[in-house]
DNA sequence: GAGCGAACGGACTAGATAGTTAATTAGGCT
DNA sequence: AGCCTAATTAACTATCTAGTCCGTTCGCTC
């Protein structure tokens, strides 16, 4: 963290203590990470940039300072979220896997990622709430299709070809069907466990769920 | 509009228009149908209290008359749309179809419900970002297990018990993934637009995804 | 037709909340 | 050293918002 700006000099900093010192980037990140959690936390319109300016080691007039208004510091918070797992997917690479593992490996990683980024999937369900008004409004976020659908797409051509999936599966629709799965975890974990007294996040279940996706999505895409 | 002026005659409802009389239950649904609306719409920080007085054909002073406090009004909300889904999941009768049938009624009849009502959709998202604190003061809604449970219990006995279906699947986990699966179809609608450019519930899409469910969890289950 | 309680309306309040004003400081550059 | 601008601080404001006070009206019973 607190991106060294090139030619900057390394700051005068006591050692200890908080970093009182002038560092434009340390505060907007400083600033960013507290949004964060806030806004997870309490959806959009449940926080308060009060709040959000209290748990900050600088003050409510610098978010105004740095982002504007409360919308767009939301923005920035959205559009680093989304950039966070995009940049997962990307280093993604199955090629040398056969269609089987290589879809297995994908579901894993994606299961992996929601269930250690609750915040995120937090984020998408209240812009969900709030229509994904504030995602329309960055152009950052609107022009931002999943890199895992290209891999997607690889793998179900590479294992239609071997004989071993159906031909008839859209990517988007296997990414549909991953994603709901890995969401619903995580999104609906509260009320699910309020109603059925199972919390689907309880470590001892984690195995079992994971194993259950892959299963799911393979055996919809094997041919029988 | 036209409020009526202290000492006019109240003109006893000219057959037309909306009632004026005196009726506590019209009262408290009018108010129950508006912030249901209201809550869905706006999340339960973001809903007003004046604003939904407002929608209403009555005062603001009435909906503390009734329901006492904002929370208590929208527990009354999730409880009546909670009851609602719970009452059509116990009229569903599949003792005279074969498993493979039955299990595609009853996703069939989930998939339907949650279409036709986003707005159970949304406050179940909107509770989940409230962590279900609301859920949990309600004593109606804690022990409020789907009946659909029963019912799917009672399918996957008799479709192992013909050999038909696997015999090591949860009743629980069928449900988390028809109810993932719908869920997210509603919930996600607007971020996955926004990002994948595909509306999940564009029309002419309908058939596509309810087919794509039931295969889903038919290959899921089905021994192979 | 008087009395009574449930149902109702409108104006009011205290505190919260997004956003501002304006003055101050630190640090790089010449 | 001294200027100049970006970074920072604290106090302030207009508006919004959940909740309340209190007086009024309807419809029923006796």
């Amino acid at each position: 963290m607190a991106a060294q700006v090139p030619g900057a000099i390394p700051a005068r900093r006591p050692a200890d203590g908080p970093d009182r010192s002038r560092d434009p980037d340390r505060t907007r990140a400083d600033i960013l990470d507290v949004a964060t959690t806030e806004f997870a936390d309490k959806g959009y319109a449940g926080a308060r940039v009060d709040e959000i300016a209290a748990k900050t080691s600088t003050t409510k007039r610098m978010i105004y300072y740095y982002f504007g208004n409360k919308e767009q510091l939301y923005i920035a918070v959205l559009e680093r979220a989304y950039t966070g797992i995009r940049t997962i997917e990307r280093e993604l690479d199955v090629e040398h896997l056969d269609p089987v593992d290589a879809i297995r490996r994908l579901a894993e990683l994606t299961f992996d990622h929601h269930e250690s980024h609750p915040d995120f999937v937090r984020l998408v369900s209240i812009e969900n709430i709030d229509r994904a008004e504030h995602i329309a409004r960055s152009s950052v976020l609107t022009g931002l299709a999943s890199p895992a659908l290209d891999v997607l797409a690889r793998i179900l051509d590479r294992g239609r070809e071997s004989g071993v999936f159906r031909g008839d599966v859209d990517p988007l629709d296997v990414h549909m069907v991953i994603s709901a799965f890995c969401v619903f975890r995580t999104a609906n974990r509260h009320t699910f466990n309020a109603i059925f007294k199972r919390d689907m996040l309880d470590p001892a279940l984690r195995a079992h769920y994971r194993g259950m996706l892959c299963d799911l999505v393979l055996a919809h895409l094997t041919v029988r």
